[in-house]
DNA sequence: CTGTTAGCGCGTTCAA
DNA sequence: TTGAACGCGCTAACAG
């Protein structure tokens, strides 16, 4: 760094104070201010970040904490969040610690040494104490899809159960009785939301459910592909499968095609995505989208309160559904249309 | 923040500046250490960066200025790049321009007035004046995927014509000759790469090149499905397509069910994309990988070796291919595993 | 090796 | 409104 305040103060011809002052927005006299413009621009000045933030203890930046990004669940939720962030003028430092908490704890140490306003960050597992130094200094801390209340100024998750709830009634509307449901690790909240929503909308239709039919596995396609050939060698079949994962959806229409399933004839299928679901094979699909666009306009809006309030407040709890959405399909070109 | 290294020293019954000294590294009286050390932990000091990075004129932070994360691309190359900053101990942020040259401007700004220690970009088509800022303040600039050689330290980028050549040789020793190639726009480096790496293995095998077979679009599903339908009325048909991209391949693969064209007997398809490809139906396909990890290392280390130059060098290149891999697929589980 | 001193660049008193 | 002074927390230069 070269030009000060110090620079433009003298090429101003005033006191550092009141160009301080003017950089700030407050009111300065018209003559001065003009020359201030003008020395600000001939010089090219623009205020260090560090030395006001660390005068004033706000940097308008903001850390995001998270385990990785590969799939798209967190690159799509970083989009929107660091747009979101963008209209109230804040930066995002990313820190992605693999699940390690003992990298978690160094990235939140950092963070506070940076002075961020705030973190938004998704626990690991049930681990979250590694947060701690944060807290301490009273930084606002954002919970994404936690499986339970922290101590935080809010928490952000996915109501998969109202999702699921949602989806297998479609099914049911249309007719369908004989459901499976097929999710991944059953220690992840999402997959337990899932059958709980599941059992709901079954009880509340009055069908009996058939624990066969409930499967655990991994949230991968290959573990969507062997719970279909399970369900497949069974006497009895279902006529839908519910997958609360677009993985494990993609393992079911792959099996379908090995297994000459027919979708929706013999078969349909309801997922819950991070993707807008789409396949190459033209099958009847309904499709739960993630909320990703309002988890990030809602965990935005409590950083934004809780800059307002002076101390933490105990978790605001936020749970929020996506929309059913028809499956998103390609027409083939139109003979119409000139070439 | 509350507790400072003023506190610490008191507290060690020491100097400040002998605080200063332990905390960065240098070599104290043992006694001191100790009660330093001691001290430390007691308090539960950390350094504030905002003051050190003030003070040194260094930050141990980057910049990455996007377009956006949307698609797997920029999530993946983040992913890595992360990774890679992460092992020697910087931090990254994101700033997400959406192409506006304006906004992209002032990220470069505000990245500069964050005394960054380098910044990573991706240049907005020909356009990248806006990074003016930055480099008069010899902020070390390392562009990615640009289309020609800006005025920075380094600069590192995929190479299509390689990638492209290497694929469609693979097709023609396969024994094809009426290839097909499909691309974007025709303005996008990628693609005029893609063009180019196709008519150089084809003049060097001797193939003569069939004009109405270089079709341009869009990088789009619906574009690679419209592609195929123009293809597929002509008198003449390949019988193999390379799809430049990941989405077009999908909409090839779509048209392909359609039209009931099998894949590979009737048409080969061979793809570079960001994910490593896969599709539902058991065809094969022979795809080339975006050189995503590789990118994200050389970009980390032609930053490294900007630290140690004191002023910028000029535009050092570095193109990079991807390997071919076979597609990705999924067996269907065994009958001999136990249940 | 230690402690004192002088800033890094800025915001914020206070007096004028 | 303005300008001089001081301090945010830290490091680097110097003297002891």
């Amino acid at each position: 760094m070269e030009i000060t305040i110090k620079d433009v103060a003298k090429e101003a011809g005033v006191a550092i104070s009141t160009v301080s002052k003017y950089m700030s927005g407050g009111s300065v006299r018209q003559e001065n201010e003009v020359r201030i413009r003008e020395a600000v621009k001939k010089l090219g000045y623009s205020p260090n970040s560090l030395a006001r933030g660390l005068k004033r203890s706000k940097t308008f930046t903001v850390g995001l904490m998270i385990e990785a990004m590969d799939g798209p669940y967190w690159a799509k939720l970083i989009n929107y969040l660091e747009a979101e962030l963008q209209k109230i003028g804040y930066a995002l430092i990313l820190c992605c610690h693999g699940k390690s908490v003992e990298l978690a704890r160094e990235y939140a140490e950092y963070l506070t040494s940076q002075m961020v306003d705030g973190i938004f960050f998704a626990p690991i597992q049930e681990e979250e104490d590694y947060m701690n130094v944060p807290r301490e200094k009273e930084i606002p801390l954002i919970a994404l899809e936690a499986a339970k209340g922290f101590e935080v100024y809010g928490l952000v998750q996915t109501n998969y159960t109202a999702m699921a709830y949602e989806l297998v009634e479609n099914l049911i509307i249309k007719g369908h009785e004989k459901i499976a449901v097929i999710g991944g690790a059953p220690s992840l909240r999402s997959v337990q939301e899932c059958m709980r929503g599941y059992m709901h909308v079954m009880e509340d239709y009055d069908i009996e459910v058939c624990r066969e039919w409930m499967l655990y596995g991994e949230n991968t396609r290959e573990s969507g592909l062997e719970m279909m050939y399970r369900l497949w060698q069974a006497e009895k079949k279902p006529t839908a499968v519910f997958a609360a994962n677009y993985y494990m959806a993609m393992g079911v229409l792959r099996a379908a095609s090995e297994l000459h399933i027919v979708v929706p004839d013999e078969l349909s299928l309801a997922v819950i995505d991070d993707y807008v679901f789409s396949t190459l094979v033209p099958v009847k699909v309904t499709a739960a989208t993630q909320p990703l666009e309002k988890i990030s306009h809602e965990a935005c809006r409590l950083f934004r309160e809780s800059l307002e309030h002076p101390k933490q407040k105990r978790a605001e709890k936020v749970r929020i559904k996506g929309e059913i959405v028809p499956r998103e399909s390609i027409a083939p070109p139109r003979d119409e249309e000139e070439e």
